[in-house]
DNA sequence: CTGTTAGCGCGTTCAG
DNA sequence: CTGAACGCGCTAACAG
C-alpha cells in the first residue's frame, strides 16, 4: 500500500469525449443508415455498395469505433468465449493446463477467460453462475475441490442448468459427474509409480497427501495404495500425512514429520511436484539427505521443476494436451451420453529415487 | 488427439429446454410485471412488497434464472471486469502478478479476465480491442513487447481511444507511455545487483538478455551496465548473449555459449530466473560447475524456484504487490496526469554467487 | 408500491 | 442495394 505518488515528470494526458462511439455515430458520419453501417462492418448476407462500405469503414476508423460487445451478444445470443476455472494461477499444474486451453481455443478463434477459486467451493459456485450469466460457450473446470457437501450439490445443479441452457461443462479430473470429462488417469499413474518404486527395491513408504480426502488428488493416494497392495504392503494411517496442495504444504508436512517416521521410511511420495519440492527443502534443512537418507517422488512432472538436485522422480501428465482436449470436448456437439477423453501418463524415474542396492 | 471415445459406462445426461429463462419468464411465473421482477431481483431504489419479492425469488429459483449479463451491461453501461494481459501463463513472473491482480480485484468485488499474448504485439492489439469492445473497467498490461514499430503505435492509439471512452489503462513496466504505471525499478534493481556482485569480488561478467533490445527487461541490462560502470567495467557486445525469455531460452544460450567465453567469465547474470535456471541446467550438463567454475544470478526471485542447488542469487520484486497496485491504479479516479506507483526490489545473495576468495 | 413505456446498442427482417 | 422498424433482455424513467 504505497501512497498515490503522482510523479512530477509524468506525461499530460489528453482529455477527450467520454462516451464511446456507437454504430449510429458511424452511420451518421458516413451518411448512411444504421442498418447499412452494420452490414458494411460485419459483412452480412446482403451486399453493400463498395463506395458505401468504404465510407463506413472510414468513419469507423475516424471515430475509433469498436462494437459494443454486450449489445452485440445481447442481439446475437452469442457464445464466443470459453471459461476456465482453476484453483490457483501460480501452481504450474494449473498454468500448464491453462496454456493448453488457451492455445487450442485460439486455434478455434475463441477467447478464454481464466478465473481462480483458491480452492473454495463457494467461489467456484459464484464463478459458474457468472459464466452462465455471461453465456460462455463452455466452462472448463480443473481441480474442483467439490466433495459431497451442501455447496457441492448446488454446483452440480448450477452446471446442469448451464448445460440445459445450451452451455457445455467439462471436468478435468476423475469425477463421475454427469459432465464431459478429461481423465488424467491419476489412479493408474500412481499405481504405476508404486510399482516402479517397488521394482527399485523400496519397501517402506510414506505419502504426503492433500488436506482431506476429497478431490482427484486422492485418487493418487488410492492408486498408490493399490500398487503397494500388489506386493502385500499396506499404508498405515500414520504413513499418510496431510497438508495443503502447495510448496508450503509440503514444506510444513515434512518439517513436522516425526523423526522416527523418517527413520522408518525409505521413500516419500508427495501427490504433486510442488509439495515434493517443499518437502525436499524442509528435509534438507532438517539435515535429512535426499535420496541418501530418504528418497522422494512427486507427481505431474511439471517442466521447470524437473531440474532440482536431485532430479525429481515424478509421473508425467501431458498437461497442455489435457487443456487442449478439454477445449475440444467443450466445442464438440453434445451427445446423449457424457464423453470422456483420457490421457496417458508415464513414470519418470530420476535421481531422487535411485535403485536400492 | 484422441478419438472421441464415448465411455460405455458413462452417465445419461438429462435433456431439457434449450433457451435460458429470461426475466419475463420469471415475471410471468410470479404473476407480476417484468419491472417488478427486475426490482425484486436486484434491490432497486423502489421498494417491492415483501410477498412479491418472495414470489419472484421463488420463481427465479424454480426456473434456474440467471440474468443475461450482456443485456444487463448493455443497459447499464457496466464496467465491472478488469482485464489482465500477460505474455505467458506458465511463467511464474506473470502468474504471480496475476495472483496479486486477482486477489485485489476480488476485494473490490470485481472479476478479472486473464489473457495471453505469447509476446506477439499483434495479439496484444487484438486483445486490447476486445476488451475495449467489452467495456472492461481497466486493462492491466504486464510485459508488453511493444517497441516502436507499426503495431506499437496502433496499440498506443487503441489504448488512448480506450481511455477516451472512460477506460483505464495500467502499464506494468518502466515504459514512458502516457498511461498509469506500476514501475518495477528494473534499472535500479539491476544496478544494485551489479554492485553487490562487485562487492563480492567479481570482475568478469556476462549477461543473458532477452531476444532483442525492446521491452522492460532491457532496463535490467542497462541498469546492470550502469552498476558495472561505477567500477569502470564495461560490457562488450560479445558479453551480452540473447535468447528467449524462458527456461528454454536460457538453456539454449548457455548451451551454445562459447567455451572460451565461459572460461573468461566469473559470473553470469540472466535477466530473469527462468532463464537462469535454464542456463544452470545447460551449464551443468556441459560439465561447468556452478558456482565453482562460474557463478550465476537471476532476477525476479520467483518463489518455488528459490530452492535450486545451488540456491539462486536474484533480485526480489514483490510481484503480488505489483499486481495489487495495478488494480488500485485501475480503479482510482483518473487525474490529469498519469499516476505512477513503484515498488522496492531487493538483492538476494545466495549460494550461486559466493564471495570470491 | 406497481405496471406501462422508453430506451441501451446492435443485427435483422421487410418494404421499397 | 438501402432505410425504416422491430426486438434481444434488461433497467429506469414515468404515471398511476
Amino acid at each position: 500500500m504505497t501512497s498515490p505518488g503522482e510523479s512530477g515528470t509524468s506525461i499530460q494526458r489528453p482529455a477527450k469525449r467520454r462516451r464511446a462511439a456507437t454504430i449510429v455515430d458511424v452511420a451518421r458520419m458516413a451518411g448512411v443508415s444504421q442498418a447499412t453501417a452494420s452490414r458494411a462492418l460485419n459483412g452480412s448476407a446482403r451486399k453493400v455498395k463498395q463506395e458505401n462500405v468504404a465510407r463506413v469503414l472510414e468513419a469507423a476508423q475516424q471515430l475509433n469505433y469498436v462494437p459494443n460487445a454486450s449489445a452485440q451478444s445481447t442481439r446475437r445470443g452469442d457464445r464466443s468465449t470459453i471459461a476456465l476455472i482453476i484453483s490457483e494461477v501460480t501452481d504450474p499444474y494449473f498454468s500448464w493446463i491453462a496454456e493448453g486451453v488457451i492455445e487450442r481455443a485460439e486455434l478455434e478463434g475463441m477467447h478464454v477467460t481464466v478465473s481462480v477459486t483458491k480452492r473454495e467451493a463457494s467461489r467456484e459456485l459464484e464463478l459458474i453462475r457468472l459464466f452462465r450469466s455471461q453465456r460462455s460457450r463452455a466452462i472448463i473446470i480443473a481441480g474442483s475441490p467439490r466433495g459431497s457437501g451442501e455447496v457441492a450439490s448446488e454446483i452440480r445443479a448450477e452446471l446442469e442448468a448451464y448445460e440445459a441452457d445450451g452451455g457445455r461443462a467439462v471436468d478435468i479430473s476423475e469425477s463421475g459427474m454427469p459432465f464431459d470429462a478429461v481423465e488424467l488417469g491419476n489412479r493408474r499413474g500412481a499405481r504405476a509409480l508404486a510399482q516402479s518404486l517397488l521394482g527399485l527395491g523400496y519397501l517402506r513408504f510414506a505419502v504426503i497427501a492433500g488436506p482431506d480426502e476429497r478431490g482427484a488428488a486422492e485418487d493418487r493416494v488410492l492408486g498408490f495404495r493399490e500398487g503397494l497392495a500388489a506386493a502385500d504392503i499396506e499404508l498405515a494411517p500414520s504413513q499418510v500425512l496431510r497438508g495443503a496442495f502447495s510448496w508450503e504444504g509440503g514444506h510444513t508436512v515434512a518439517s513436522e514429520m516425526n523423526a522416527s517416521l523418517i527413520e522408518q521410511t525409505e521413500v516419500v511420495f508427495a501427490v504433486n511436484d510442488m509439495m515434493a519440492l517443499g518437502a525436499l527443502a524442509a528435509l534438507r534443512s532438517r539435515g535429512v539427505a535426499v535420496p541418501a537418507d530418504v528418497a522422494l517422488a512427486g507427481y505431474d512432472d511439471v517442466a521447470p521443476l524437473r531440474d532440482t538436485v536431485p532430479a525429481l522422480t515424478s509421473v508425467r501428465i501431458p498437461l497442455k494436451q489435457v487443456g487442449a482436449q478439454a477445449v475440444e470436448l467443450g466445442l464438440s456437439e453434445r451427445g446423449a451420453r457424457t464423453a470422456v477423453r483420457s490421457v496417458e501418463s508415464s513414470v519418470q524415474l530420476r535421481a531422487s529415487t535411485p535403485a536400492r542396492h
